[in-house]
DNA sequence: CCAGCAAGTCAACACCCGATTACAAAATAT
DNA sequence: ATATTTTGTAATCGGGTGTTGACTTGCTGG
């Protein structure tokens, strides 16, 4: 009978990553006020004091957490022709394969002051720039701009208020609607 | 020399108006949990206990002082042909005539739990329904909800994240990019 | 083998939060 | 003028926060 069966080697690159990964998925739920160090630290199975020592602080683990997980590549490869489809149906599924949602984690986490500037960053380098460039026309920056608007008004309506407006006669008439309308900006010149 | 010139009289519905007001304003810049009853009461100029008398608790007065604000009269007014441009042009100008914006509030206080419940019915009730049975044509409460999920991400990137993407050639690109896209959903049918 | 360093633990710190209590003062009714 | 109710005040409680420092434990190179 192992009450402690392996006492977790002691492996300094594994309980960063461990943080990490912990730490992804607490400010995802809770936003960054929200998500505490010892709630954080706990889910790692690792010990409070770890997170400044690795860190230094919060924010520095939340700098380090959650910008490498915003990227659209995945709807972003293929045709835009079919981006607006892709899109919309990448934010009806219910939880992409990897389990994190970094447009909810943004906007959960936008309200506090020390979270916006980091944020801003990495929407505008990992989201908006490589969206910019790959939208033929005029005003390509602003069109960007009103997709990520589109998506993570979306995601607040859907996943943080929780609102389903499906009605009966159209189930899925929410993605369709959705898939238009980021289809229109995309095609727009 | 009076040092303190009116004891301020004693009026019950003075203060709470009082308290209804900074609450407002302190909800609507720091978000639900960032907002401090400690903070409320001082820019009041009320005791801190008078929100608990008043209000029953710090929730108490989100209920009451949030959802009441939270109305698009102003650009629902009017030939729905212009909507997207009035909705659009009050979004932009820098802050709405009455100083609060009832959608940066919402997003704002959005990841906290308690606050959750009180903003969906406010939504709902106030901006979503009403939007729909304006709208003519099929999937009413869909586009509906997507022109609320552009606001808010309109909203979202633009005074919480702070990100201007007015290129030079276009200054005010975005905000008819903005129209155009939120009068597409109207017309859309 | 053991000194030295890295990795992890523990307890406490100083601070802020929302809510409650007991009390004083003003307004109103008797 | 006195009694009663309303309105406001002050101090405090219990709990939670991020962070720090001193300490212990394990690994590893000489």
């Amino acid at each position: 009978m192992s009450e402690t069966p392996p006492p977790r080697k002691r492996d300094a690159s594994a309980t960063t990553e461990a943080i990490l990964t912990a730490a992804r998925a607490v400010f995802t739920e809770k936003g960054y006020d929200g998500a505490g160090t010892r709630e954080i630290a706990e889910r790692a199975q690792v010990n409070v004091a770890l997170i400044s020592r690795y860190f230094g602080s919060k924010e520095g683990l939340f700098a380090a957490a959650v910008p490498p997980m915003m990227t659209l590549d995945a709807v972003m490869a293929g045709e835009m022709s079919g981006f607006g489809a892709r899109l919309a149906a990448s934010l009806t599924q219910k939880t992409a394969k990897t389990g994190f949602d970094p447009m909810l984690a943004l906007l959960r986490a936008a309200s506090s002051p020390e979270a916006v500037p980091i944020l801003r960053q990495a929407l505008q380098a990992q989201v908006l720039r490589p969206l910019a460039t790959r939208l033929e026309g005029p005003n390509a920056l602003e069109r960007a701009a009103l997709i990520g608007a589109l998506v993570v008004g979306f995601d607040l309506l859907t996943r943080v208020l929780g609102l389903t407006a499906t009605t009966a006669d159209a189930p899925d008439g929410l993605e369709r609607t959705l898939a238009k309308s980021v289809q229109a900006l995309v095609d727009q010149r």
